[in-house]
RNA sequence: GUGAGCGUAGCUCAGCUGGUGGUAGCACCGGGUUGUGGCCUCGGAGGUCGUGGGUUCAAGUCCCAUCGCUCACCCCA
């Protein structure tokens, strides 16, 4: 029997490693065009810090969490708790009155994986805290929007305002109410959520049901003043910064701690899963967490859907690429070339060698594989001339380079050359 | 937790109503080029057909069980 990684964790092999490389560099360099510094955070937290800031009651919390009960802790499943526990155990908000942290790192899920949702996923989460001003909302979903760009991935996007303390409790009432005069024609799953969570019933995917919710009264309607204004200014500071959104007054967010603004990016490529990234205001958080009373807002990525629409949208990175690799034929050869490689390699050069002894036609095929820019072929003829040929792998043109002096002093000239010659 | 589908070479997959596992494609190794890659060509290696049981003269194929994977539901971070 042989051994393998459980059910919904998976290895991100080299090939596709290229494109999280890729991903995590254009994310890292776009976050901090924006001001967010990195922050890294452990993977375990006390339970107790999920439990107060997704919701007690929430099927996260109940259920799908990886927790080891008598230890009292879980392994993260998002990354805005440990995040703000860290912003308040240092005392971060007495640096500057606004904070923008960023982090990227695998959270847990104990659930059934099934496309683009793993058990072991990845994200890149982005907040800004201690500032409540709608400019503030629409800037870090142009940032988010701005990244998707610059990965060549399109999606759509989605926001909507969920309103506060003041006025969501009212359209709450609101709605259960409406939602209880049509019990019987709504799911079965429906039925159950008015109870549950009756926004859930907004956004389910049963036709019945979402025709029967097209007259339900939307959240947008029953904002408070304040959570009016906020929205339509965030909504107005969009347009002035050329993103383009849909009001969604469906969509829902499934943490009990966002208020106002929410927001999802979205596509139709990954069956089930459309979300590929989403955040939100959670003005209060801070303060429920025993921190001070900040406002915060941010959204998180997640990497492993990012990843599937990259190769499935086919977006361009770069393939293996050494500098040179080098060949040697026979033994004496190999003992020569094998001080040389090391020093071009201190020198900076990316260099490979094969040191099973094999014809050089089999060398050449390996030199290909690599993706060498040069080959250098060092053989018995060569040695005794001190000299060797230094190949264009692109170009085919061949040229006799001497091999003169310390080891060193040969791969300082090799280095200069193989460096001009690219 | 629920439902459906699928397990044949490292990968992608043929294998019709049971009758000896495919010159299959990609990848790998070697020859054609006694010292020159990609293309071409010839050859080679590589398998407990997921596992266990059953039916049968005979099972990759049918039946049962089991394990694994995938997708979807619930939930959604």
């Amino acid at each position: 029997m042989k051994i393998k990684a459980i059910n919904g964790f998976k290895d991100i092999l080299p090939d596709e490693a290229v494109r999280w490389q890729y991903m995590e560099g254009v994310a890292r360099d776009i976050f901090e065009r924006f001001g967010a510094r990195e922050i890294r955070l452990p993977i375990l937290e006390k339970t107790e810090l999920f439990a107060r800031s997704i919701g007690e009651a929430t099927d996260i919390v109940e259920k799908e969490m990886y927790t080891f009960p008598d230890k009292g802790i879980t392994m993260r499943p998002e990354g805005t708790a440990s995040l703000l526990r860290a912003f308040i155990e240092h005392g971060l908000h007495v640096q500057q009155p606004v904070q923008r942290l960023y982090t990227i790192g695998p959270m847990f899920r104990h659930e059934r994986p099934q496309k683009g949702r793993l058990r072991q996923f990845h994200q890149m989460d982005v907040e800004v805290i201690g500032a409540s001003e709608p400019r503030v909302d629409a800037e870090l979903i142009a940032m988010g929007r701005m990244l998707l760009d610059e990965l060549g991935i399109s999606a759509s996007l989605e926001i909507n305002s969920l309103g506060c303390p003041e006025c969501r409790p009212g359209f709450r009432r609101q709605l259960v109410s409406f939602l209880k005069e049509r019990r019987d024609r709504l799911c079965r799953d429906c039925d159950r959520r008015i109870d549950t969570n009756p926004l859930r019933v907004l956004d389910c995917k049963n036709p019945d049901c979402r025709s029967q919710v097209q007259d339900a009264p939307s959240i947008l309607d029953a904002l408070c003043g304040p959570c009016d204004d906020h929205f339509a200014h965030v909504c107005r500071n969009l347009e002035a910064l050329g993103v383009a959104y849909s009001v969604n007054r469906f969509m829902v967010r499934g943490l009990d701690y966002y208020t106002r603004t929410t927001f999802e990016f979205i596509t139709g490529d990954l069956g089930a899963q459309a979300a590929i990234g989403a955040g939100g205001r959670y003005d209060g958080l801070i303060e429920q967490l025993g921190g001070p009373a900040l406002p915060g807002i941010g959204f998180a990525m997640g990497m492993e859907r990012i990843a599937l629409l990259m190769e499935q949208q086919e977006v361009a990175r770069p393939g293996p690429r050494m500098d040179l690799f080098v060949a040697a034929l026979g033994e004496k050869a190999a003992g020569h070339a094998f001080p040389l490689v090391h020093q071009l390699r201190r020198q900076g050069l990316k260099v490979a060698m094969d040191h099973s002894g094999r014809s050089l036609k089999a060398q050449m095929k390996q030199a290909g594989r690599v993706n060498a820019a040069h080959t250098l072929i060092i053989g018995d003829n060569e040695l005794q001339q001190q000299e060797a040929i230094l190949r264009n792998m692109e170009t085919r043109e061949q040229e006799t380079v001497p091999l003169q002096g310390t080891v060193t002093e040969q791969a300082h000239s090799l280095a200069r050359r193989v460096r001009d010659n690219s």
